[in-house]
DNA sequence: ATACTTTTTTGATTTAGGTCAAAGGAAACC
DNA sequence: GGTTTCCTTTGACCTAAATCAAAAAAGTAT
């Protein structure tokens, strides 16, 4: 989906205003396997993902990398609470796939934000729909078992699930690799 | 915390729309043990808690109650998706003591939102809070042991751990009331 | 205070899923 | 095409926490 189709799906613009909005966006090509924030930096920019895909991890003391969240296609993406309040990042964001995304700086969100009402509005809708994914996520999690788990996943991100590293999926879902696999086997 | 003084904490209203927005908001005296929506129900109110505390929690398949949230003074507080979207709610939401809230229509609250930008602003900000302390419980209970749960409630919540049901806080961490006790006995 | 209900604690037992280790398979690289 | 490295599968074993059951303690109501 286009940027601009996406904004239109949550808040109605008239095409001066999408014009403009959507000017303030960079179109950036990113292959597969690179970090777009690490952790610890701040997080400058926010992501639109037209093409790709992108995930969102962290490091456990022992080293092990826990997936966070998965980013698709027609999203908005980005270190969230790094990037509104303009804190060192508790994750790295990386692509799984060569992803096309249009990113914005903070300021110029900002300046977005201050013009438009209205995209003020859209700005709430989409932390709106993200706390709700994250609520049913965390439901799945808090008293599931990995099987149940994993048939949220599939239901919540089809897609997804075929496409990425079994390891990554299994840590995402709380579990290990080993687990998961054993699950899929049936 | 006054609603005033919470409003004004994330947003810098000036002083008439500070008494404007605070009009519509309607106080609410509610004793303890009261359940402010039903699973189901569409949630018509959202409410600022001036004194007291909430839970929201949901019932298993084997109706068991899984306690999904703590609301504490000086904080929105309703069944969020319900009340945003208008549809039915996952949760209950209950008083956990005697309570004194400020509460507002979805229609007041859209009113609002439409006529004053800042409102906007302070709704997106809200969200993205909210945002960050879900994805803080999530990792919480994602990849961490049953005491290392128990010790981030005490950093998150070190008020209410004390104030409510030890079976309450199980369920809200993932765990049996028997697991907690023994946890809490050291 | 007394009886009744609900919550918490404690102990014994079970189990889902973790850990460890090793073998297959797939990608990536020269 | 053949190494090398990484990822997934499989098996054996172990452990944290669940379940079951019953006693103790704390609330609530009469």
């Amino acid at each position: 989906m286009e940027l601009s189709d996406f904004l239109l799906s949550l808040t109605p613009f008239d095409t001066d205003e999408l014009k403009d909005i959507t000017s303030h966006f960079e179109e950036e090509f990113i292959p597969k396997n690179m970090r777009l924030i690490e952790q610890g930096q701040v997080c400058k920019k926010l992501y639109y993902i037209k093409k790709g895909m992108v995930r969102s991890y962290y490091l456990k003391e022992d080293g092990k990398e826990i997936t966070q969240w998965f980013f698709n296609v027609g999203k908005f993406m980005s270190s969230v609470d790094s990037f509104f309040q303009q804190r060192p990042s508790l994750y790295y964001l990386e692509t799984l796939e060569d992803s096309v995304v249009y990113s914005i700086s903070k300021e110029k969100m900002d300046l977005l934000f201050s013009k438009y009402h209205k995209m003020e509005q859209l700005g709430r809708l989409a932390s709106i729909e993200m706390l709700t994914k994250v609520v049913n996520k965390l439901n799945a999690i808090q008293f599931q078992s990995a099987r149940e788990r994993y048939e949220y996943m599939l239901a919540e991100f089809p897609d997804i699930s075929h496409r990425v590293p079994l390891g990554y999926i299994a840590s995402y879902l709380g579990m290990t690799s080993e687990t998961l696999s054993r699950i899929r086997r049936g």
